[in-house]
DNA sequence: CCGGATCCGGTCTGATACTG
DNA sequence: CAGTATCAGACCGGATCCGG
């Protein structure tokens, strides 16, 4: 079913820069993380955001960033099993790139704006 | 045989992260703006750059970067033509990205380096 | 040779259907 | 509601080809 991952994800350099895009240098993994910073935290809240993420973009956004310890999920409640999911510290310090991406966006693409909750 | 291509570029919302992200949100773009930053401003020294980016890639970002306003290119020799990249201003801006991005790996991902320098 | 375009196989994306 | 399965088509990446 799911043997091996081994595509594009293979890094030859320790490059800070290319060692994090590697993790976060997609479309929708910083927007996963953003929505979380807001308050969006369970999985139709982070589906009904903005973007229109696919949902299997979601789900595998979801576990990836998980693997690489940057969001955590905890059950909240047990007949069906559903999670919340949150930021780990590490996750979290990423709002310092969304930051720079943000006030960059604002500067040089007119028309956007800051979105900073729904 | 190739008039527009618009697949996943499609901007449903105006939030400034989704707009830059649908700019430089994939794993080549930055590396290309931050080898530009580093001095290396002509086709080989991008395609010699550590991480070794296919030339079609290369080719394709520098294009796309061109189209979205951040990187001109100069002729520098007539004979052949050849050309010199540059980052425009708005491209330049991004190095405050670059420099949270870097910051965020150095502090997250162990052994990662800054290389600031080939 | 260098800068770049073209081809082609394989991977991933994204829309929808489906399951519990 | 929370995810998984599926599938066509887009995109990546390597190799090769071409013009100056």
């Amino acid at each position: 079913m799911k043997p091996k991952k081994k595509t594009a994800g293979i890094r030859r350099s320790p490059c800070a820069v290319a060692c994090t895009l590697d993790i976060v240098g997609d479309k929708w993994s910083l927007l996963v993380i953003r929505d979380l910073l807001q308050g969006n935290v369970t999985y139709g809240e982070l589906q009904n955001s903005r973007e229109g993420i696919p949902t299997n973009i979601l789900a595998d956004r979801l576990k990836k960033l998980e693997e690489a310890g940057l969001v955590s999920k905890s059950a909240y409640q047990e007949h069906p099993v559903r999670y919340r999911y949150a930021l780990t510290a590490k996750g979290e310090s990423l709002k310092d790139v969304l930051r720079a991406i943000v006030q960059w966006g604002k500067e040089n693409i007119p028309g956007t704006v800051v979105l900073s909750r729904r």
